[in-house]
DNA sequence: TAAGGGATTCCG
DNA sequence: GGAATCCCTTAT
């Protein structure tokens, strides 16, 4: 019934990234770090040792250990619960709370290297900060429990010296090729496996089969090998005096072995990567290892292409797109060490790094780091506690930082870099604002004159364009023209999203999908359905009407499935052969195109309206990265922002190219209405299937709600998305001096109400997004 | 009265 | 998280 586990809550974000206040640790923590003498100590009968399973419980579990067995903290290990097996994490000493006639014993100990205490204590950390029980925290750290399985030898041949064909085998082309290939390994050369002989000879693997079983071919099992480690003593590219000094500074701090944070600052193509890799290569000639952060979608093909160039090698991956194969590989070999580099999403933080020397964020400022389901949590700073305990630097990167780590960097609780110039000479891109009150585009299209009239001349030089609006599909909202019905989904509070090309209407929250209806389902007349707005497809297709004789593509998250469409159509544009690209944001990240002149925006107030506390710095920061995509090569670039309030601060900063202004003014309005990163917020968020009872609920949180002078809550209100996937969510939010712990307020009044168990209640410490 | 199934409890 | 059990409903 009780969720609550903040047995030891760390002190605020902002707060514990000084000296002065780093986690805390409960005493069973400290206790652990010695188990080995103490249980050596006790009787033999009563063994037992404290495992932290996977799972949502609330504790860790007793277990006894059995004769002969020797466990030490952070080893993996099987136990039995309940009626199955699973797989934990032995996380000290015994707690002695259950008899030992109840203690079930430890099945087996995995012979792979123990999660290390650093790692165990992170957990905890993050456990305590977010409110979520440890064992929900350790799944994300055991998450390929397949892993821990040793590998599996695989099957490879040599040539069998001597040996004849048997009577009635046939020697076919294909088969003299496979034996043909192998005759190196007679010479010590390597052995083959079959796939690779396969491959080779241009056969199946059934003609490799064929050959083995007339016994002509040696078979061994070979363990699987990582190829390729980074050769960090090769030279990288030669740096600008900014860039070199930016550059000796991290790698001063890696070498120096200490924790700090620093904010790595630096306009797009300032050439913040290059100083970045120094750091990288500075732990990798520690022999330690380093962890690149990327949002999920920055994790491109040319990212890794770019990290391969400099260093000789890729790095592992870490993201969701990897095959469990992938997955085992990657977990195993970054456990043993030989993993010198990861880059990955936010789950790459969890990953059983041996010693870890640097930690990278790439885009810092990007709310893709915000896990919004599960544990819910923020990963840059999580990334940020990680490294505090296990004593190392992390750099955080970012030509917008988000208004926290701007604020952090101006007290000093961070140190900057700021990396000033575009390196190379390009120039910034020139932002024009389009007054869409005055330049009107023609009814029921969205693109205004000007921009127009600079499309065709864009075309007309040569040179690419890019059209960019943040939303899928063909248009975000249908209507009925005879009685005024809007399609909505009947699981969220949402519009159905019009998908023409895929003749659908989609939830983009829940991924219900029906088809286009014909007649309107509430009066039921024919024809009169209406599509309102436009979506990418249906600026492509005012593209189309407007230039017919040009290029243009659509690159959206649901156009291109995975990454290597992504890459294919990054190349096309490359390579010139598109003229008009009609994106979302999946085209704003990192992608340089030299021909791309023009960016238009299609819609710049999109991401401002909504009461959003970070309404203002999001859409900032997204339009001024969409914004330097243009004129990355040698030919300037143009922007072209259409709005509606030209007037609004955020378009103006981008306007006049005045980021610090921005900030300011931006800090300004937080500081005066005491929110993040001056105050802290809290949300709970109350949601079930049944509104009456959720409402029932939320409002007895609402009356034991702690209040004082300086500790606000505000609801219960209908969340953002008041209906989301059938349930119905009522929201409160905590507000709070930033000097406040909020984890013990909120422990508390929980443990005030009665929460049924068809209702859940999730914590969200900092929430990020208001959606 | 047994079979279903939805909620609840417990796992060491 | 998931299996087992508890308890209520309903069909036979």
């Amino acid at each position: 019934m009780r969720r609550i586990f903040a047995s030891s809550a760390p002190g605020d974000q902002g707060d514990l990234l000084g000296p002065a206040a780093g986690p805390e640790h409960s005493e069973r923590d400290r206790a652990a770090e010695a188990p080995a003498k103490a249980e050596a100590a006790l009787p033999s009968p009563d063994r037992r040792v404290a495992v932290l399973l996977p799972l949502p419980l609330r504790e860790a579990y007793d277990y006894r250990v059995p004769d002969g067995m020797s466990l030490a903290p952070g080893d993996y290990v099987e136990v039995p619960l309940g009626p199955r097996r699973i797989i934990g994490v032995v996380w000290g000493p015994g707690a002695g709370t259950v008899d030992s006639g109840r203690l079930k014993a430890v099945v087996r100990r995995f012979d792979a290297p123990a999660m290390t205490e650093v790692a165990r204590r992170f957990v905890e950390w993050v456990a305590a900060y977010t409110m979520t029980p440890p064992g929900f925290v350790l799944r994300m750290a055991v998450s390929v429990p397949a892993a821990l399985e040793p590998p599996k030898a695989m099957l490879a041949y040599l040539l069998k010296a001597g040996a004849e064909p048997p009577p009635g085998f046939k020697m076919t082309d294909a088969r003299r090729r496979v034996l043909a290939l192998l005759q190196d390994t007679l010479a010590g050369g390597p052995p083959r496996t079959p796939a690779e002989l396969a491959e080779e000879a241009g056969c199946g693997v059934t003609v490799v089969r064929g050959v083995a079983e007339a016994g002509l071919l040696e078979p061994v099992m070979l363990q699987p090998t990582r190829l390729g480690r980074p050769d960090w003593s090769r030279p990288g590219p030669s740096l600008s005096p900014d860039q070199r000094a930016a550059a000796d500074d991290l790698r001063g701090r890696v070498e120096s072995g200490r924790y700090s944070t620093v904010l790595l600052d630096g306009v797009t193509g300032s050439g913040k990567t290059e100083v970045y890799y120094e750091a990288i290569s500075a732990a990798l000639e520690q022999g330690r290892q380093a962890l690149v952060l990327l949002p999920e979608i920055a994790l491109s093909a040319q990212w890794l292409d770019r990290f391969a160039r400099r260093f000789g090698a890729p790095p592992a991956e870490w993201h969701s797109e990897l095959t469990g194969a992938q997955r085992r590989d990657t977990w195993r070999a970054v456990a043993k060490g030989e993993v010198p580099v990861v880059v990955g999403a936010r789950s790459a933080l969890f990953l059983p790094y041996p010693d870890l020397g640097v930690i990278i964020v790439d885009e810092e400022h990007d709310s893709a780091y915000k896990q919004e389901e599960g544990a819910i949590y923020h990963a840059r700073d999580m990334a940020v506690a990680r490294a505090h305990l296990g004593g190392l630097p992390i750099v955080l990167v970012s030509a917008t930082p988000s208004l926290e780590t701007k604020v952090n960097a101006d007290s000093h609780r961070y140190a900057r870099i700021a990396l000033p110039s575009r390196h190379g000479g390009a120039v910034l891109p020139d932002v024009e604002l389009v007054d869409l009150r005055r330049d009107r585009p023609p009814a029921r299209h969205w693109l205004a004159p000007s921009l127009r009239k600079a499309l065709t001349d864009t075309l007309a030089e040569g040179e690419q364009a890019m059209l960019f609006l943040n939303r899928r599909g063909y248009a975000p909202l249908t209507l009925c023209r005879a009685c005024g019905h809007r399609m909505q989904c009947p699981n969220c509070t949402a519009w159905l999203v019009e998908h023409r090309l895929a003749r659908k209407l989609q939830c983009h929250h829940c991924g219900l999908q029906q088809p286009l209806p014909h007649a309107c389902p509430e009066c039921g007349e024919e024809g009169t359905m209406a599509a309102c707005g436009p979506g990418v497809e249906r600026i492509a297709e005012e593209v189309a009407e407007l230039f017919p004789e040009a290029r243009a593509a659509i690159m959206a998250s649901d156009t291109l499935f995975g990454p290597r469409a992504i890459q294919e159509m990054v190349q096309s544009i490359g390579r010139h052969e598109l003229d008009i690209i009609i994106g979302t944001q999946v085209m704003a990240k990192g992608h340089h195109f030299p021909m791309l002149t023009l960016v238009g925006v299609v819609d710049a107030d999109l991401g401002l309206n909504g009461g959003d506390l970070r309404a203002a710095e999001r859409t900032y920061q997204l339009l001024h990265q969409v914004a330097g995509r243009a004129g990355r090569g040698e030919r300037p670039g143009r922007v072209m922002l259409q709005t509606f309030m030209p007037e609004h601060p955020v378009m103006q900063a981008l306007a006049a190219g005045d980021r610090d202004g921005f900030y300011q003014l931006e800090a300004e309005m937080r500081l005066e209405a005491g929110m993040p990163p001056f105050g802290r917020l809290a949300a709970l968020i109350v949601s079930g299937e049944d509104p009456t009872l959720v409402e029932r609920v939320a409002m007895a949180l609402g009356r034991a709600a702690p209040r004082s002078e300086t500790v606000h809550v505000l609801g219960p209100a209908p969340a953002p998305l008041a209906l989301l996937r059938g349930r119905h969510r009522r929201r409160l939010l905590l507000k709070a001096p930033r000097s406040a712990s909020v984890q013990p307020l909120i422990a508390e009044w929980l443990e005030r109400v009665d929460i049924p168990p068809a209702i859940r209640v999730q914590i969200d410490v900092d929430p990020y997004s208001f959606l």
